[in-house]
DNA sequence: AGTCTATTCTTGTTGAACAATCCATGCTAG
DNA sequence: CTAGCATGGATTGTTCAACAAGAATAGACT
């Protein structure tokens, strides 16, 4: 088995799980313990991680779980809107990531229906990520995997994923239905208007906590 | 000095160089040695590489540069499509880094009247990099200088980087007089067409390269 | 020729070691 | 008492040597 990459994903799953809490340091001697693998090994995995932005790497300072300020949920919302609304508009009609879409939507609702917000959460990043391959651009895909990672540890950071994402099942809904009865560049505008709100919704979360 | 960044510079900068040739197998022990690094240096220097879409990591197997295939191209033209025409169709008036494109633009003219169309290729990234930065979004241009730096290897695979941008800094003269007299929206239509017929001519020079 | 096998080479990973830098503690001087 | 400064301890940066594991090559055999 190839050591190094299962690494970063195991490294990935806790991030993403919120184990290793945002801004968290991540000391090597004791990652490297707690994985059994060596410093050498770990620091590669963090590299990965590093340029994926899910850690943060100051030099002689070590690494630390990325925790998304103001203007770094600000930066990622822009790539949002840049990315998913250009990819929705220019997308072609009868894609399969539709169903992927579709899928998705439905799993939301169940998981809404049993308060299971966590779930809800993930469920609505495969949302997200389904709608960016509707581009069929496997580049487009990951920079934007990347980016909607490093999303959720802004809202394990405020620690409100729950409730946050309440509206947007719904939402979500509604984008995908105008996608497929009206037009792409409908469901891009109503998309739009989603990720102003979402933005908003996160920005107040931060306000609320005290964070800058 | 911090070793380990300095040395993905070093790197980039012979990979867009193109010194190591697109498709060139990079062995740990001769380049360890070339740079003077260790293999665990040089290492994570690679994941760092990796990650940035600049070389290719098959495990057992090693490094290699990129060498971007008629899909890699035709992806990469499909995020430049969304990304420079999103930001270039919401760029606001007056922005900043106009002044960069519009020297970026200056400079190629006197390039290409040199003939030094190697430069012109770098000045081109330089103009297209500065119109990403129309977004304000450090993450869009971090993602977009990756692909561009990954398509600049296409170019090199294909070794016609010189005249394949010929025609192409008077159009970034128009599309940047365009943003500037007239509108954004007519200025991202004009990068539109721009892009096809880029994409075009790169596939063209595929061809006849007989590459796949 | 084709295939199997043994050898060889490269990468994957480790542990230990040392240098370089940061950080916290306590001290000194003003 | 505070501002700086020295000191020591901890962490990261980097190297090296070694071995395991997988891949590639060459040769033997059918």
């Amino acid at each position: 088995m190839n050591h190094e990459s299962s690494l970063v994903n195991l490294l990935t799953d806790r991030l993403i799980a919120g184990e290793l809490r945002p801004g968290a340091r991540l000391s090597e001697a004791a990652l490297a313990k707690e994985f059994d693998v060596s410093r050498n090994t770990l620091r590669e995995a963090f590299r990965v991680l590093g340029e994926q932005g899910l850690v943060n790497h100051i030099p002689h300072r070590g690494v630390s779980v990325a925790s998304p300020n103001t203007s770094d949920v600000i930066d990622i919302y822009r790539v949002r809107r840049h990315i998913e609304c250009s990819v929705l508009e220019n997308a072609p009609k009868n894609h399969p990531g539709a169903e992927q879409m579709r899928r998705a939507v439905e799993t939301a609702h169940s998981a809404a229906a049993a308060d299971d917000w966590l779930r809800v959460g993930t469920v609505n990043m495969a949302f997200h990520n389904a709608l960016v391959s509707l581009s069929d651009s496997t580049r487009l895909m990951r920079s934007f995997g990347n980016v909607l990672a490093e999303l959720r540890l802004a809202f394990l950071k405020v620690e409100v994923l729950d409730f946050l994402h309440a509206p947007f099942v719904e939402r979500n809904q509604e984008v995908l239905d105008t996608y497929l009865d009206e037009s792409p560049s409908a469901a891009a505008a109503k998309l739009g208007a989603y990720l102003g709100d979402s933005e908003r919704q996160v920005l107040g979360a931060y306000a609320r906590a005290g964070q800058d």
